[in-house]
DNA sequence: AGCAGATTGTTGACCTATGAACAATCGCCT
DNA sequence: AGGCGATTGTTCATAGGTCAACAATCTGCT
């Protein structure tokens, strides 16, 4: 199997496109979730328990959130000190917490999120919607194709 | 100028996949270069410093690594713990340290670097050659249209 | 009933990252 | 020469993130 180096090259350098653009994504999140005195990292916890009423247990968010469990104690602890959400006691499993939106944290969600999917529309607009099909695909191919390659580190 | 309800949608989507990828690429890095106990910050270090032989002070490396001058402390601290990179007088400012790759710090990037850039194309393999310059002109779009959208935040 | 193994959440160690504050130094300007 | 503003690097506080270890609890099996 003969390597191409300009093939590789240029692959490469999509590759390090693509970190650069998410990383301008998160800085100007960050700038707009300050706004509210928000992480974009809470904002995601909110966001994710306002399609729960019912409640997510930590090991739940930490599934949606795509994080380590660990993690969403901190989260939860902050937002809970700011009242924005709530640690319920779950029927039946002594163990598990079931994290709620309060009143004040639904509120803030609903206040934000126009004004986020405003933002996000506006970055993306360069994209022409007939192209957004094949671009959203080739992201997925490319996450799909990494994930395979990270399961083969793995085992060694 | 209203909105479209569809259109809004599916470029929150995109930006949704865009920042998964990316995620899941620096997933599959942290595994990859922890086979040699670097992190994929660490290994940036060293590899921006490949191409500078004389040496970078802080301010430079924080600026090529786009990261805040108190991260860049934390960072050489360690490679220079691990001897992998060295800090050197700056002739004419004592403020400053050069930054130099060690004989061990620059064999260990060029042990890497191969490896990097097959896995860097293998995850990369899903886009055809011929339709990478567009996905590259997207994603550079999206990356100065977030810029300038970040610019409005800032001013408030 | 009782035990073994899995699960849930927390904690502590560590790394990356930002921002503010600080000391040392530099550079320019009078 | 003297002084003032800018720059460089460090430190501290805070936050997000991982992983390992731990206690409490749950579950299933005998």
């Amino acid at each position: 199997m003969k390597t191409n180096s300009t093939a590789t090259e240029r692959r490469y350098e999509a590759l390090l496109q693509l970190l650069r653009t998410s990383e301008t994504i998160w800085n100007a999140s960050r700038l707009f979730f300050g706004r509210w005195d928000l992480s974009a990292s809470q904002f995601n916890v909110l966001n994710v328990l306002r399609d729960h009423a019912a409640g997510l247990t930590q090991i739940e968010l930490s599934r949606e959130l795509i994080t380590h469990r660990s993690n969403v104690t901190g989260l939860v602890d902050r937002l809970e000190e700011r009242g924005l959400v709530a640690r319920k006691a779950v029927p039946g499993d002594r163990r598990a917490y079931s994290v709620q939106l309060t009143k004040a944290g639904a509120q803030l969600v609903e206040e934000i999120l126009p004004e986020y999917y405003a933002r996000a529309e506006a970055a993306f607009e360069a994209i022409p919607l007939k192209d957004l099909p094949q671009f959203n695909r080739q992201l997925a191919e490319i996450d799909a194709t990494t994930t395979r390659i990270a399961a083969q580190l793995e085992n060694h």
